[in-house]
DNA sequence: ATTACTAATATCCGAGTAG
DNA sequence: TCTACTCGGATATTAGTAA
């Protein structure tokens, strides 16, 4: 999405578009947006095709809603703006989009070893799974790489009677503005850095009522 | 500041500019950014000249700090996002910028009549004498006509020996997002649309350390 | 390596206007 | 009135380079 699409939907917020129909014309929002009919127009035309807002266009005048998407957009920069303006401690949100990763990771949290190690390390006990976030844009993965230069709690490696397990770094989370979990950042992934791992108490799908392709926003405390 | 260049700002507030150095090239930051290294360098460079951020600029590359007036921008689009997202009961975010107006307000304030009603109504016995904020868009002219058409709390009019005082509505307001106070809409006022004027129980110039020309966010709550 | 200029290209805006 | 088209001019971006 564009910038200048961004700020007019920005503006179509603070004109209480995102609460209720809000009923004006191109030429009215041109006064007050300071832009002139036509711009706005076109905005709004763009804007409607990007499934950022509703529209009821009428011949004299029409009503403008901001959808659910045109909310995540504004969402995502809120959430992104509050760690930057409110780092009491120091943390960084990540954006990613949700997907069904293979199920091993499953598996790896049921072992004895490395579960034990969650529950005294992070103080809760996984759900055996996690979370995979395709992270939205290249931001994110440079953040990733530099997550990964601070400490963490680390997840010592084991071997048992098969083979050697790796190891990995955790870092305490938030999921949304509501759940504690990690994030994990593991030596050998099957994922390359544009992948985000979180791990969490609770069936986080479940719990935040989420399906592949939801965006979802992590953030990360560097402790 | 246009929209574009907000962005950057922004994208550079993702990347921790604001909190340290960052040490970087335009060739670097063009390809987490998705722009192009010359594009990159002309947005470092008009944001330096807004004074948004400071820079370091060497032979092999450049260290990038965002600045109190480029912190001012992006706080100002979070608290009104704040207000947007998070609104449980209604609210609006104001930006205005301080300045000293006609002292007149503070006499009003020690009328006994109307000081007993703002204790009864409002429950807070103001500081005598308002805070006058010269509002920084047109979108929050228009949003002002919009909150003076709710209820509010009616600060009732009277007269004593020498004229009539008129009435004024009021309206709980938070300022900066630490101090309660109330936003004072009167009906005939010195001042056009485009001031909003703000009462607390305390000085608001002492408490919050403000002076002419800062910039302060207000937000109203329409109850 | 860098940054940032110049010139060419692409995109965006707004005046005029149709429907 | 309204929305939204066309198109010329304004603005932004990028390719090519200089320093």
């Amino acid at each position: 999405m564009k910038p200048i699409l961004w700020d007019t939907l920005y503006k179509l917020s603070l004109l209480r578009a995102h609460e209720k129909n809000l009923k004006t014309s191109t030429t009215e929002l041109a006064d007050t947006l300071h832009l002139t009919q036509q711009t706005v127009s076109r905005h709004l035309i763009l804007l409607e095709k990007l499934g950022m807002i509703d529209r009821l266009v009428t011949v004299r005048g029409e009503e403008i809603k901001i959808s659910n998407k045109g909310l995540d957009e504004l969402k995502k920069v809120y959430y992104s703006l509050q760690t930057v303006l409110e780092a009491s401690d120091k943390s960084v949100v990540f954006e990613g989009r949700l997907f069904s990763g293979v199920k091993e990771a499953a598996y790896y949290m049921t072992l004895e070893s490395y579960r034990k190690q969650f529950v005294e390390k992070l103080g809760f006990d996984p759900y055996p799974g996690t979370l995979n976030l395709k992270l939205t844009s290249q931001i994110y993965i440079k953040l990733k790489k530099e997550v990964a230069t601070h400490p963490g709690t680390l997840i010592e490696s084991f071997r048992n009677k098969k083979r050697t397990y790796g190891l990995a770094k955790c870092y305490q989370a938030k999921i949304n503005g509501k759940i504690d979990g990690a994030a994990i950042i593991v030596d050998r992934t099957h994922y390359d850095d544009s992948v985000l791992e979180i791990i969490a108490p609770v069936y986080l799908r479940g719990v935040l009522n989420l399906k592949d392709g939801d965006l979802v926003h992590v953030e990360v405390k560097l402790a």
